[in-house]
DNA sequence: TCTGGGGTCCTAGGACCC
DNA sequence: TCTGGGGTCCTAGGACCC
């Protein structure tokens, strides 16, 4: 058996935990650039599309409609690393499939127990971390994602369904559009209509000969899984990174190389980061950046790779190299809005092969100094200690108008709580069901 | 006007091997 | 008229996920 715990708005539950007061208020998070919005709390919901672009929102955020924040990804990744360390307390069999999102294995359960440890989860998790999460419980994964679905779908589930004990399973799953299966994207969803698919149940009564043809081994095992055959198994182990991507919109366009150099600099840089806190190095480098898709003239994309003699993770030979792809891929006259660096061909960074053709590298001493570089940074602040490449003061650099703050991971940033001489009552951040503080 | 970022997996087809 | 069988490796592109 399988539990999915899905965190219900994930990146608006966070910002909320901080933010007491927005408690039952319509919240939103936006993507990188404040572009688009990414993150509906329930309140928001009835209010603001998904993918609807701050702009069109505007009007809501200055009147304070609605609460919007600009994307804190460190915010969000520690309150992940937590629910997680949470949900190990309730299986020894933990999969992180997402930021919000995990897989348990649940041995040793009777059915009839399954829902109310689902239960003991969410309401341990809300505690814990201060984030309402949904669970889905079932024989594969693919039925369990389809139950949290369920969950969040009918209040009166209290955020939990443990589909094995459904008195009639497929007079649910025909209530379920296809397009919400796992593995059923847009393309699929349209390829299966034509076929006459629409719902779960007629996907999972479908042939599978015919299947198998058409949709190729996934959506074989799809079709399996939603029989309750499992197909895909619990993964607990990350399997390692194949690539590694930074890449940003500017926040505005760009037209000078200088600018793109420096932004491609700071995405190396970050790109380079990423590799040693894996352990890894890169054995191709690519660089690549392009106009805006919605400006139909003057559209312009380009990307340039390299192969590098010696697998590295060094930032500043990946800069070296990156300043001569991004040369190499500009084109001038274009109106720039994205750049995009990709470190691929991954190998351990213990295991690397020597070159016969490439003079030896002082790898050791060079490994020093990007650890002491790192850790300064870790310290003290992101771009304590930086290249020069990157420039001084970007003049590309990405909005961020609405940013909350760091509160979790930054010693300037903790929450502050202020508390009121006794008798008064306590202050509504006390008393509130939060146990952030 | 504005419209994100970071990944993984599978398949088809070509080149090559014996 | 018929012109084998069984593989591996690589790449591009398309699909998906959150």
């Amino acid at each position: 058996m399988f539990a999915l715990v899905d965190c219900n708005s994930f990146f608006a539950s966070c910002e909320k935990v901080f933010r007491p007061a927005l408690e039952g208020k319509p919240v939103v998070v936006l993507s990188n650039n404040d572009g688009c919005v990414v993150a509906r709390s329930p309140e928001a919901k009835s209010l603001v599309a998904m993918q609807a672009t701050l702009f069109s929102i505007q009007d809501l955020v200055n009147r304070g409609t609605i609460h919007a924040f600009s994307s804190n990804p460190i915010l969000y990744r520690d309150m992940s690393r937590r629910v997680i360390q949470t949900l190990q307390h309730f299986s020894p069999e933990v999969e992180q499939y997402s930021i919000d999102e995990a897989f348990l294995g649940l041995h040793g359960f009777t059915k009839a127990d399954l829902g109310d440890y689902g239960q003991k989860i969410r309401t341990t998790v809300k505690q814990w971390t201060g984030i309402p999460v949904s669970v889905g419980i079932a024989k594969t994964k693919t039925l369990a994602k389809l139950a949290a679905h369920e969950a969040k779908r009918y209040p009166n589930l209290n955020g939990v369904l443990n589909f094995e004990a459904l008195a009639d399973p497929n007079a649910v799953l025909a209530s379920i559009d296809v397009g919400e299966v796992w593995g059923i994207g847009r393309n699929l969803k349209a390829k299966l209509k034509a076929m006459g698919i629409t719902n779960v149940l007629q996907l999972k009564n479908a042939d599978k000969t015919r299947i198998k043809k058409k949709f190729g081994v996934l959506g074989l095992r799809t079709v399996l899984e939603l029989r309750g055959t499992p197909c895909f198994p619990m993964e607990p182990v990350a399997s390692p990174k194949t690539m590694r991507i930074v890449s940003r919109s500017f926040g505005h366009l760009v037209t000078e190389l200088s600018d793109i150099k420096e932004a491609v600099a700071t995405y190396t840089t970050r790109c380079a980061e990423k590799l040693r806190a894996d352990g890894l190095v890169a054995g191709q480098f690519t660089v690549s950046m392009r106009t805006s898709y919605y400006r139909p003239e003057n559209q312009y994309s380009a990307a340039r790779s390299v192969e590098l003699d010696q697998p590295t993770n060094d930032t500043a030979v990946l800069i070296h190299e990156a300043m001569r792809l991004a040369e190499a891929a500009f084109t001038p006259g274009y109106e720039y809005l994205k750049a995009k660096v990709i470190a691929t061909e991954l190998s351990p960074a213990g295991e690397v092969q020597g070159n016969l053709f490439a003079a030896p590298a002082d790898t050791k001493k060079r490994d020093r100094l990007m650890q002491a570089v790192d850790s300064l940074n870790r310290k003290l602040s992101p771009d304590a200690v930086k290249f020069g490449a990157m420039g001084l003061k970007p003049t590309w650099a990405m909005r961020s108008d609405y940013f909350s703050q760091r509160y979790t991971t930054h010693w300037g940033e903790l929450p502050t709580v202020k508390v009121m001489s006794y008798p008064q009552p306590l202050p509504s951040v006390l008393s509130s069901d939060s146990n952030a503080f």
